[in-house]
DNA sequence: GTTAAGATACTCCCGAAGGGAGGAACATGT
DNA sequence: ACATGTTCCTCCCTTCGGGAGTATCTTAAC
């Protein structure tokens, strides 16, 4: 009591999970990785240890199940772990953080070659490709009324096209880049910079500062 | 020997940075905190060790100087440090990875309020004010003459317009989130979604599977 | 001239997270 | 009968985040 034991996001991300239906740990750990992971990404052994918190905690009960004479646990939420969980909703959560290693690798690109910086945004553009088929995908299934949870659709709704959003704007920048490096001499240390960049995003009028 | 060293893409980054020229271990830490944690975020801590490994392997070496009684340490690249980082230029990069807890919010959003909703939306609209207002400040400064490493403009200007790009792109999503959340009721667990969203995405074309 | 605030220049530490290896039981297809 | 794949985890090592702590130097205010 003396010291909160402080739960984490992640510990509230399965929260939120078992607030839907009560999960085996090891279904838990596929779903993560099938819907959360493109927003908050997770190590497949933090989500074995994460359950075991919420029920330290009171905010869930594990039963020990058995398929024959393997075990397997199933979380369940208690009253207690949902109203924790609103109480995390009501809290701002904190903005976008991007890890982005090819960019990286633009952002340096004047001490590679030229054809360095092409490939990197090559990587970039397939990468689009991957992730466009894939929000395709969840889309059709959705709509054929495969998609799980049909119920949650509002809220997935929201989340997928901010998703489709994101995987469209980085197709468009990659496509802008590439013509760009296209145009570069064949060592990016002496390319000219785009300055119209800089005098579109200069020219915007800001909100007054409140 | 038996073991390569292995350097991490963070090491690179400031490798990167050693590329450009020297640097205090402080001003190192001021720098990718001002430039590269937009997309490549690391704690001040990191900084201070990865130095240490680049001359552990040769790619750099610290100089050691005095202001007054105080110490600093000055690192400066290698030629063996440039031929490293142009090795790993040539590499792919990852692609981009999102961390976005606001978002995981509106996502479990159905086991809170409607006001919660609202308010984590609100939270993004603020977070994409002030991103655009530091977008915006930067332009004008590079424009000005003011910004640092003019030479390196057209790197700049490539991963500039894609942070700005990123800002507008979540500015929009905000907005039209926002006006979704007004629609739902009280109880977001009641929420119809809004299927054309989902119809757009179902409609693409996909590039044939290479 | 004194003093307080702020910038410089780090080190240390702990807990969280990443990520791969390993292993046992069950399910399937051939 | 055998091999492959899936379920269901545990363990461990390393990296990372991030705050606390320490000391010195600079600047501007009083």
């Amino acid at each position: 009591m003396s010291t909160p034991p402080e739960l984490s996001s992640t510990s509230f991300a399965v929260l939120g999970l078992l607030a839907i239906r009560p999960w085996g740990t090891y279904e838990l750990a596929k779903q993560l990785d099938r819907s959360l992971n493109y927003f908050w990404p997770r190590a497949e052994s933090k989500v074995y240890e994460e359950p075991k918190k919420l029920v330290a905690n009171g905010y869930a009960r594990a039963r020990r199940e058995t398929v024959g004479r393997r075990a397997r646990t199933v979380y369940t939420i208690t009253p207690k772990g949902r109203r924790a969980l609103a109480t995390w909703l009501a809290l701002p959560g904190s903005g976008p953080a991007l890890e982005f290693e090819a960019l990286l690798k633009v952002f340096f690109s004047e001490h590679g070659s030229r054809a360095d910086a092409a490939a990197n945004v090559a990587t970039i553009r397939d990468w689009v490709e991957r992730r466009n088929a894939e929000n395709v995908g969840f889309a059709r299934s959705y709509l054929g009324g495969g998609g799980p949870f049909p119920e949650r659709l509002a809220q997935i709704v929201l989340v997928g096209r901010f998703l489709t959003e994101f995987t469209d704007m980085v197709g468009r920048w990659a496509e802008w880049a590439d013509g760009v490096i296209a145009d570069w001499p064949d060592n990016p240390a002496e390319a000219r910079p785009d300055l119209s960049v800089l005098h579109e995003i200069a020219a915007r009028v800001l909100a007054p500062t409140a």
